[in-house]
DNA sequence: TTGACAAATGACTACGTAGTCATCAATGCT
DNA sequence: AGCATTGATGACTACGTAGTCATTTGTCAA
């Protein structure tokens, strides 16, 4: 069932079916009318991949993400919802291992998309720098390596750990551990920095630990570690909420009290960092927000800049940090 | 870059390079040699789109999908790597509100795609008809109410809440509670019924109260209302595990100790009843032999027969039912 | 009444590919 | 050597749409 079945049916040319779609307002409404009910009679509708072939635009914007983890599809949840409000299409590129990055590389070039979120944090300079080079749209997520080289909206991982590590003190914690995810990827390396030098200007040290990935298991696994070696820190700075509540449910399980004995700080807020069960001291990320500004990036006017956006995330205080009487006294304020 | 340009560098006509791309063991090795290179140096990459509108097959299709619950991203992260693998792309499309399907429904019809995963509780059996009566292959993926109207592919959620409420009887419980998502939904009703039914055999009633939706909040305050009423069952089904960790906070934030008090059981088997923080009793859900078997039904040989296949799920015992003794004799055995 | 002008519509073409058919060369066979 | 067969390639076209341009119709003012 094409425009030109439609035409044929109505008694008007197949331009004239086409625009009563495409651009009604270009149609004399009686005309308009008669296509309509004959469209809806035959079952006609406008076929999107031709008009992509011809406008050359697809209204398709591809989403490269990481198939696990709960932050990532929070970031996907938020991506399809606007999306959608903007008519636009999301079409879905996942992947658990960096080395099919390739692939997915490749079969994305050829769907000739509007544009592209690069969202994951195992990306390298290289890489990125390639994929920018093609002329397609496209916007680094969370992904503090692109900076300079492909636009990018990112959050404050500085700035947030900085907030987390000065509200750990204020709590009263003097010796610190920090738990990282993958030491390779940019973001685990920011945060890190952001952590350790706001400690250190406390004069605290900040140890770094790697768990060797983002899930729950991963921090489970660090956290146990650490309780075995004895010698626990009066507070645990995690890379990732993820990771954080493995690193809580360690120390619960091995008898360590949270926060009485050690403190947990996070960093996404996720929506379980709000249950009740974890109620975790995060820092979280306004992805709303840093959603719209990549979409803003990419379906604005011009061809994106390579600039940087970089959003303040905000402090989530929860019991994971609430030591005793200083605790106690911020209520107060608050 | 299109492939007359290929074909004109590399000196040979257009459809030797279109052939050299799509089906490549028609053409001379010496041949696809020299357009692969020249190919790459021009940075020529096939149309997808082009392609889709001459061969009538698009490599894509299309998820709708909710665009929240925990349950349902772990469903899509299935499908999307599942998918990859079959060398099809995802086209998402995610709503949160049923009024949106509507419009959902319209642009998806659009794109042409190869088949379509429909997936939500919350479709009635009216819309569903019409969508399947396009010639469009469809698969709906666990909604009870598809059966016979659409092929399908689901978890047995009856088989499911009958060996949880057997085993709840088995470990002592003698008052059940039963908290359910919408009651409007099938497969809610699904649920509850396989659960009245088999607790109906061992005399046992099971007031069922509706929750109102599937998220944490819901499972958290029917519970509390169920706390504040007094008169404590001895376990609480719930019909899923977000909601059922939403219970188990909810009664531990009022002093009410799981297993202890009262047991809960829940239904899905989502990555979070594996944490340590929940170890939640419950019916894992086979997710990705689900998805096999949903893009098999698609992708097959032939159209998908109207045909429900349903799978069984497996129960997963956690220490949310581990009732003091009874629990320790279960052990033995197994 | 007529010329000017806008609105509505139709004829036509290009978008980039893949499949059909024809052509041509090379090979194997008698 | 002559003929049939196979493999490799080229010419051509259709897929369904949207935009360009031309044409027709209707409206208004001089």
């Amino acid at each position: 069932m094409t425009s030109t079945d439609v035409a044929a049916h109505v008694g008007v040319s197949q331009a004239t079916v086409a625009r009563a779609f495409s651009s009604p307002e270009k149609v004399a409404p009686a005309t308009r009318k008669r296509v309509e009910e004959a469209a809806a009679e035959l079952g006609y509708v406008p076929n999107a991949i031709a008009r992509s072939l011809k406008s050359q635009r697809t209204n398709i914007i591809a989403a490269v993400v990481p198939s696990v983890g709960e932050y990532w599809q929070s970031v996907l949840t938020a991506f399809s919802k606007q999306l959608a409000d903007r008519r636009q299409q999301l079409l879905l590129f996942s992947f658990s291992d960096p080395a099919q990055l390739e692939d997915v590389l490749t079969s994305l070039a050829q769907y000739r998309v509007d544009g592209v979120i690069l969202a994951s944090a195992s990306i390298d300079a290289g890489r990125l720098a390639r994929v920018g080079s093609q002329q397609l749209p496209l916007v680094a997520f969370n992904q503090p390596a692109a900076s300079g080289l492909v636009p990018s909206v990112s959050v404050d991982n500085d700035l947030g750990m900085r907030r987390l590590a000065a509200h750990v003190v204020e709590n009263g914690a003097r010796r610190v551990a920090y738990i990282g995810g993958v030491a390779a990827t940019s973001t685990d390396q920011t945060r890190y920095r952001g952590a350790a030098q706001a400690l250190a200007q406390a004069g605290i040290a900040c140890p770094y630990t790697e768990s060797g990935g983002w899930a729950y298991e991963h921090g489970y696994g660090a956290a146990r570690e650490l309780v075995e070696l004895g010698e626990l820190p009066d507070a645990i700075m995690v890379a990732g909420d993820e990771l954080a509540f493995g690193v809580i449910d360690a120390l619960e399980d091995r008898g360590v009290s949270v926060p009485t004995e050690v403190m947990v700080t996070g960093f996404d807020g996720l929506p379980q960092a709000s249950w009740a069960g974890y109620d975790l001291t995060t820092l979280t990320q306004p992805v709303e927000l840093l959603v719209e500004q990549a979409i803003a990036l990419l379906l604005g006017p011009s061809e994106p800049e390579p600039a940087d956006i970089v959003v303040a995330g905000e402090l989530r205080l929860g019991r994971t940090t609430k030591s005793s009487s200083i605790f106690e006294s911020r209520k107060d304020h608050g």
